[in-house]
RNA sequence: GGUGGGGUGCCAGAGCGGUCGAAUGGGUCUGUCUUGAAAACAGAUAUAUCUGAAAAGGUAUCGUGGGUUCGAAUCCCACCCCCACCGCCA
């Protein structure tokens, strides 16, 4: 949610923001428009609720009770309003930061860096769909008869990889101060729309919703690992609060019909270890460095290669101010393809959430503020999986185990 | 799934139709006292929103949403959550 002073006080401004990220600037006179009679209606009722109370106090209550009627149909209009008022509210995303490079799509996005030599083969290297089938240890042809297309299993020598790798990014992140946490996959709707996933169609699409049960199925453990603080207010010297999580997560993939529809890339359930971090604004630049800076670490321990991207405006999602993507190369595409994220959020999802702070201004008196949420990627199992199998294969169609995860293995090699 | 109990401010806990934004205790902060601290004493201590340059004032908030009433923390309805026990279950 965006500050409403922000939007008053300067419209041109949010106008400008949102139309690097492809919204609608007509959103602002919208929002500006039923602001307005909002502040009427509110006016005008609290008038009348004061006047009722005050003749209700004094036991005139003939009189009030000829204010009665009144009242209500007011309250009914303002109750609209205000609604109304929200609903608009919701679809403003957050605003970009002003070193963001403007761009419309993906295709824009800005290369900062490349890292890691490419691997070289004396042989005809092959796509990990078919190393994983020879190996036995990918099956997306089992799982499309039990649940459809995009699911997989992933067998033996994956398996292990994938608790090999969770270990990795665990121990990383501890280290660093994140907290381990095994969040609940299921949310409550509000804290859905909170985290600000599902203000539009588009977005609505892309989660699975348990009518039944009112729950979300979260597609990243983001949004349930948001959620843990909402409503609480920190002290300052208790920030900043960072979690990683392991989790599943569901995507209904909507949108991408005909897009890597082969293989585990773009699949409807995976796991994943994300890091998400609370922390006082003044921070949070250093806060998505650091975040970033783990993910890089992750990235050079398994000695693959890749680049970070500085992600454009216009692909940026709602919720972020900011945002890097890592892109591992993947031999067979011969190129690089995304598999970290990390986002910068402000204090966009923690207005909605309400997670603020106290802090001492400079009189000493104690005030509240919002705090910043971030968030980033460790791992995520499918992808870097399919890294590490065509990166490390070897001539015999054997998978090399990357040195730093063979202690986890307890073995060099998956044949 | 069943039965019973319960959700009140930072915390504990009273209130069960008006004078209640809410007793009391604890905590925290400020001041007095003190070489310093403790103790004692005095005072302060929610959030959001509207009007306003500000001072100030209005309104809303006692799990959430509706309702009854001139008036609701208090009564009614629905929902959510927590606790205990029973059933089922990894």
């Amino acid at each position: 949610m965006l500050d409403v002073n922000l939007i008053r006080q300067n419209p041109e401004k949010v106008k400008e923001g949102i139309k690097k990220k492809n919204y609608a600037p007509s959103l602002v006179d919208e929002f500006l428009a039923i602001d307005e009679e909002w502040r009427k209606l509110t006016e005008e009722t609290d008038g009348l609720r004061a006047q009722q109370k005050k003749l209700s106090e004094e036991r005139k209550i003939e009189e009030a009770k000829a204010l009665k009627e009144k009242i209500q149909s007011l309250e009914e209009s303002l109750r609209f309003t205000e609604e109304k008022r929200k609903q608009i509210l919701n679809k403003f995303p957050n605003l970009p930061f002003e070193d963001v490079p403007v761009g419309k799509d993906d295709s824009e996005n800005v290369v900062l860096k490349t890292v890691g030599d490419l691997p070289k083969w004396d042989f005809q290297p092959k796509n990990y769909i078919e190393l994983g089938k020879n190996l036995g240890i990918i099956d997306t042809e089992t799982a499309s008869e039990t649940s459809g297309s995009r699911f997989g299993y992933l067998k033996g020598g994956a398996a292990m990889l994938e608790f090999a790798l969770v270990k990795l990014a665990m121990e990383t992140a501890m280290k660093k101060g994140f907290v381990p946490v095994v969040p609940p996959v299921m949310i409550k709707s509000e804290m859905m729309k909170a985290m600000g996933y599902v203000d539009r169609r588009e977005d609505q699409d892309e989660t699975y919703f348990l009518e039944k049960d009112g729950l979300y199925l979260v597609g990243t453990s983001e949004q349930s690992i948001g959620p843990m603080h909402s409503g609480e207010i920190f002290d300052e010297k208790d920030l900043p609060k960072r979690y990683v999580g392991f989790s599943t997560c569901f995507r209904r993939e909507a949108g991408s019909y005909g897009k890597d529809t082969k293989g585990i890339l773009r699949v409807h359930q995976f796991d994943k270890i994300e890091m998400f971090s609370f922390c006082n604004p003044e921070n949070s630049g250093k806060e998505h460095e650091l975040i970033l800076g783990i993910e890089e670490e992750l990235m050079q321990a398994l000695k693959l290669s890749y680049h970070v991207l500085r992600i454009c405006t216009g692909d940026l999602g709602s919720p972020a101010a900011g945002k890097y993507d890592i892109e591992t190369w993947i031999p067979s595409e011969n190129k690089y393809r995304e598999t970290h994220s990390t986002s910068n959020c402000t204090d966009f999802q923690a207005r909605r959430l309400n997670i603020k702070y106290k802090l001492k201004t400079q009189n000493s008196k104690l005030k509240t503020d919002y705090v910043h949420t971030l968030n980033g990627t460790a791992f995520a199992i499918g992808r870097i999986l399919i890294a590490i199998i065509e990166n490390y294969q070897q001539k015999d169609g054997s998978i090399l185990v990357p040195e730093v995860l063979r202690g986890y293995m307890g073995v060099e090699k998956i044949s």
